[in-house]
DNA sequence: TTGTAGGCGTTATCAA
DNA sequence: TTGATAACGCCTACAA
């Protein structure tokens, strides 16, 4: 037909390429279906010349698998299911990264839920991802509602808990302990000679859970009771600046401050030097995070760094092994944490 | 039985709640294993009181579709598929964020792909995601190689870019033009009396298809040729730091520079100030992308900002309505972007 | 080494 | 209004 289409984008719904089926490529080749998903599946039992047959087929067609029917069949979808409390927010980014990368080596795909902040639409969430029949779930820096947790758990796909070492896991565990964390700075804050310590916090579970031990610390190394302040998460920058004016205007002989975040932290340093004070003489600043502008800053931050990309790869291997029904060498790993000193205390 | 087991975790394989199929809830309800899936799918044809003997069927059981077998059997999968760059880099974060919570209101999930900055893993990459069959694919912020946009072409899917408006489309487009930022931002600076300019930027298309437009522009206003040092993506903080070192070390003379993301200008004020330069006296600085930090700075940056999370909601409408076979009110959405002015400027 | 039969869980279609 | 039947594309199990 030489008649011009005046608009081909609508018409065309579907590709024929994408409707290539098994039989198709084996109808090409020459042999039966199961053939061609030997060839695809296991190609060492299957001649040398039997193989190049199928997979010029294979070529010429441009057959590739559905992985529906896979799933279906063997059930083993191939995908894992990441919840996290939301996209927006640096934090756990480089994880997820990561994990994406470290499961797409594995030849598995990632797809990723957003629980918010709230426990509103997590119900719906659960729901979505166990439709998917998901080989794992990657949960990351959430604290399910009971109900939540009860349904994940019920339906016995694996789980990896991440950025966490609770006390009591569903499963496997690939983090490190907030609580830790609040006491060796505040440690470091003390061994530095600081006298009158406070935290800026977002209001989440784990910073609440750092700023605990952080002030628990505090006090039986013998100072007088930290102060402390939260901002709704996802704190920025400019919850920084605005805290830590009230919270001098409050408490004047603060001399240390330990930031949930160093986009928080930064929001200190800025506000410091407007107001004159001198970062580390008169207030030492700690961040949280060791995001990349970190040891650029003028005075260069010192923070908490944690391994994000070790987290997300270590967690790609620990879902994966679980997925396949490996044995996992450890079933909590603590991946630490490091007070990176710079000139900011 | 009262027989405790030792160690419950490993041994439950797969939880029974995950096999139950519609036969099971179908055999509870007293109906057939049709008249359970319409309730689910068209609850209207059906009396209300089947409705809810199924409902309550479905709630004892804890039944929960297997969507492998409904993509299977309808040929939607209600996955989408995003190809990003990264996911390490906060530019598109708003986006995927806004994009994933647009489609799981509508009904879909988000599988991530991560392209690289080069084109290895790309060809695997397609190859996964066209064995998932989703019914849409979001592209954003990345250049394929022709193999790779040939076969996303070829696989029918319907496809969605963003960030960019480009010439030739391959269907539909929600971004804006990297040329208009680059005329924008030059005529914004001639405006404010600016003589030398200047351009540091990420070695990707984009960024040289702002500066291209950006040093035309200048030339056309009639200044001097403007300058421009490319770092490697991803663009950090300590690039700007020590580029602009460098670039002033050779134009001395330059007065304005326009950076290719906020963290590059981050690094350029805070470089300005350790050299004890003034800004926006000696040297007007605009950044890109108006991250949640950049109103704070001091100076605030000026910067260009780009409405991310309207690019992903408006994306998940798009690529919805296209798997959806629906009509597109347009095909090319121009989202455009806004010149913030503050104080570095 | 290769092929045949059957079924995974769901929905389209037709029949009652 | 409801049900029976078949088929989506693939892989497990078994047979040749």
């Amino acid at each position: 037909m030489s008649r011009t289409r005046p608009n081909p984008l609508p018409v065309q719904t579907q590709s024929p390429h994408i409707r290539v089926t098994l039989k198709d490529v084996a109808s090409v080749a020459g042999v039966s279906a199961m053939t061609v998903s030997r060839v695809l599946n296991a190609p060492d039992s299957i001649p040398a010349g039997t193989v190049a047959k199928v997979r010029a087929a294979i070529a010429s067609t441009g057959y590739v698998p559905n992985s529906a029917a896979q799933a279906l069949r063997s059930s083993k979808s191939r995908l894992i299911a990441a919840v996290l409390p939301t996209l927006t927010g640096p934090i756990f980014l480089d994880t997820i990264g990561a994990l994406t990368a470290g499961l797409a080596k594995r030849g598995y795909q990632l797809m990723v839920g957003q629980s918010g902040y709230s426990a509103t639409g997590e119900d719906q969430l659960i729901t979505d991802i166990i439709s998917r029949r998901p080989d794992g779930i990657v949960l990351t820096g959430v604290v399910h509602t009971d109900e939540g947790r009860r349904r994940l758990l019920a339906s016995g796909i694996p789980i990896v808990e991440t950025w966490d070492l609770t006390a009591d896991p569903l499963d496997v565990l690939v983090g490190f302990s907030h609580e830790a964390v609040g006491r060796e700075v505040s440690r470091f804050l003390v061994g530095k000679g600081r006298k009158k310590l406070a935290l800026i916090g977002a209001d989440d579970v784990r910073s609440k859970r750092r700023w605990a031990s952080f002030a628990k610390s505090a006090r039986a190394l013998g100072l007088s009771a930290p102060v402390a302040r939260f901002v709704t998460a996802p704190a920025m920058l400019g919850d920084g600046r605005q805290t830590l004016r009230a919270l001098l205007a409050e408490h004047p002989d603060v001399d240390a401050i330990f930031c949930s975040s160093d986009a928080l932290a930064l929001g200190v340093l800025i506000e410091a030097r407007a107001q004159g004070i001198d970062v580390p003489g008169q207030l030492a600043v700690v961040g949280f995070g060791d995001l990349n502008f970190s040891a650029q800053l003028d005075p260069a931050l010192t923070t908490v760094r944690i391994d994000g990309p070790r987290i997300g790869e270590l967690a790609a291997h620990c879902i994966v092994s679980r997925a396949l029904g490996q044995p996992l060498e450890e079933r909590i790993i603590d991946v630490g944490f490091t007070i990176v000193e710079r000139a900011s205390t």
